[in-house]
DNA sequence: GATGAATGAGCCTTCATTCAT
DNA sequence: GATGAATGAAGGCTCATTCAT
């Protein structure tokens, strides 16, 4: 007995809205590319929002249909890629291993994820460490990073894995020798393959953060 | 019979232009120590030239005298402090100390320095990684101490007590991780003195280069 | 013996054509209803084009199908209700009644079609006495309308009812007044009935045209 | 015995800030006359800034220092004539005449101001009766001139000069029927003679006002 | 035919730089 | 030399109009 054809989508009642939020979101995504690329090559100043409706092939008004301004198209990219380490981060912890393993497993996804986005990476490396400049708001993604590490850090110390040390501090020392490992693959040309960046990151980590790290 | 025109004055030769060069440096410094101000509290691009004008007391005019440019006293702070730093580092190079020693002279070097310019140390932080970006161009001061940390680390390694890595990778290491020990003490609002700032990080480039770092 | 194809509807020979004009008409008086609310609300360059196609919920190219651009849809508001009240004119003087019945006949239909058109009536006052700067155009609905004034105005001064004057600047004036009134109206928030709102305005008209008027 | 020599001018404590404010108050009212005249040419969204500063021969720059933006040039102007005719205004109604000489010699002042101000008088005319279409603002000069012709209107009343209406509707049809007059002025090429114009207009609003006015 | 997303010319505004005083 | 007012090129953004679907 024949089952009735299958709905080939379930677009939520309306699917011209369902359309167009589909293409946005396409769209959005498209743009978000092409800001990353030119955000990557230029600091924030001489990136020009003609040059994004150029990488993106769209027009201005494209973009200015999708985005209130070149400040939120920033923004929207840091988010986004935040948002995205955060799920991963997230999804490291969920596995509730030992502290670590839970690190190093952090470790590896930042590694891997920056190394696999390029452009976010030299864009991030334009940022640089500004964020110690502004103060801390909460609810913003590298802030909720910031917390799920120094949880990890805070639970490593108690259980005498890692050094005895403010786990914020650790926390932050753990993204920021992960920005400085990179910068050195950037700088080098980025032809260190990826397996070894990382093990050479783990080594790092394990060196700065370890209480009885072997000496490597 | 005429006198021959008499010499105005004695030092080098000529001294109105000696009295034109005294007075040129002194404003040269003032101007920079204002854009210091200013680069520390906006991003290059927030920070108006007429910011620096009116933090210095001087007029358009008199800075536009002095330098060809926004983007030049940007450059010329960069380059001034890392030639003071520069100067440091290779006094204590010139100790003839053991590698060790002279990286924990250099380190220290590094958070005083930095410790008691703050503003410059803000605006480094927020520049960031950016020197990953752009090639390495020689004749950079920046690029010279990082020569001279090499050289350092170069010795430390093959005396067995730095950890045997790329040299180059270990002094951008330190320069790195002094950055993220500063925007640490930035951040948590530059409230600790400067000998506890000290040897914390003296801590943190023990473990991270020592060959055999006791654990702390 | 073949019948000739049997016209399907009578209307100007090409039916399809004919339906094609009715439902144009149609949209067309649906699109200038939306603007006229527009343009009443917010003056020309503050209107968008996107307002009227929201207000008249139709698409973009509905409306640039119709009318060929923002101007001519201003303009078409302003012809179409000039036309109209042309056509009330035309009728109050086909009456064939004395200068001063006639004169307030007019007054009364301004008053009565303007109430009733309060979106139109919006838009008017906000164009103000622009037709003051530009050069008169002849076959210009508003100086149609002048003229048909101006001649009551002419037979009434020869019969001496009214002041005796350049009646072309009778003609103004009254459309002038007109406009204040309703103005006066508009401000006090449109609550004075349009009974006494044509009286009062006809007070104002016998007052300001009447060689005798009784001072009221 | 010699006197001596004379201080040339006595700006108040600092020269250079009274230059300076000197300086701007010429360019400013430079820059507003430039804006009158392109205003008077066209409507606001059409006039451009760029217009206003090839008028005024000055560049963008200069006008932007003086102004926050366009929107701010035209308030000016409205603001500025707006006061030059309230005070004049107040000094008609300080010579405490009766209220038909006050309204008279107010509406004097109205047809020579706009008479001798021809470029505000035709931006003026653009702007209509637009004050009709947003709520009244106090503090506002137009209506602080409203205020005082009411004043003159509730006084003539009581005093039976005027025929018995409301003093505001009397007052806003003051201004109104100037308008028209003045736009019949404009649109018949601005040929009639101040002198005449005043004639004319007076005539009419004393047969507007006027209680028992002479029919002419 | 109807739609509304896409386009891009154009304008307001800013600010690095110049130059008359 | 010092000043700071004047300049005008350049960029973010809007919105009338078009056109692929």
């Amino acid at each position: 007995m024949a089952a009735p054809p299958p709905k080939k989508k379930a677009p939520s009642a309306h699917p011209r809205a369902a359309a167009r939020a589909a293409r946005e979101s396409v769209y959005r995504e498209h743009i978000l590319a092409a800001a990353e690329h030119v955000f990557a090559a230029k600091p924030f100043d001489e990136a020009k929002v003609q040059d994004i409706s150029r990488e993106a092939e769209l027009s201005m008004g494209s973009i200015y249909g999708l985005f209130p301004g070149k400040e939120q198209i920033f923004a929207s990219i840091t988010e986004q890629r935040g948002n995205e380490i955060l799920e991963l981060v997230r999804a490291v912890i969920a596995r509730n291993q030992g502290p670590l393993e839970t690190i190093e497993a952090i470790a590896t996804t930042y590694i891997h994820y920056l190394h696999d986005h390029p452009h976010f990476l030299r864009m991030n490396l334009r940022t640089g460490a500004a964020w110690a400049l502004e103060p801390r708001t909460a609810h913003n993604v590298a802030e909720e990073i910031h917390e799920l590490q120094t949880g990890v850090f805070e639970r490593g110390i108690e259980a005498g894995v890692f050094i005895d040390d403010d786990p914020r501090y650790l926390a932050t020392l753990l993204t920021g020798i992960d920005q400085i490992h990179l910068a050195h693959w950037v700088q080098t040309g980025m032809k260190q393959p990826r397996d070894e960046l990382r093990e050479d990151f783990l080594r790092l980590v394990r060196r700065t953060f370890l209480r009885n790290s072997p000496r490597n």
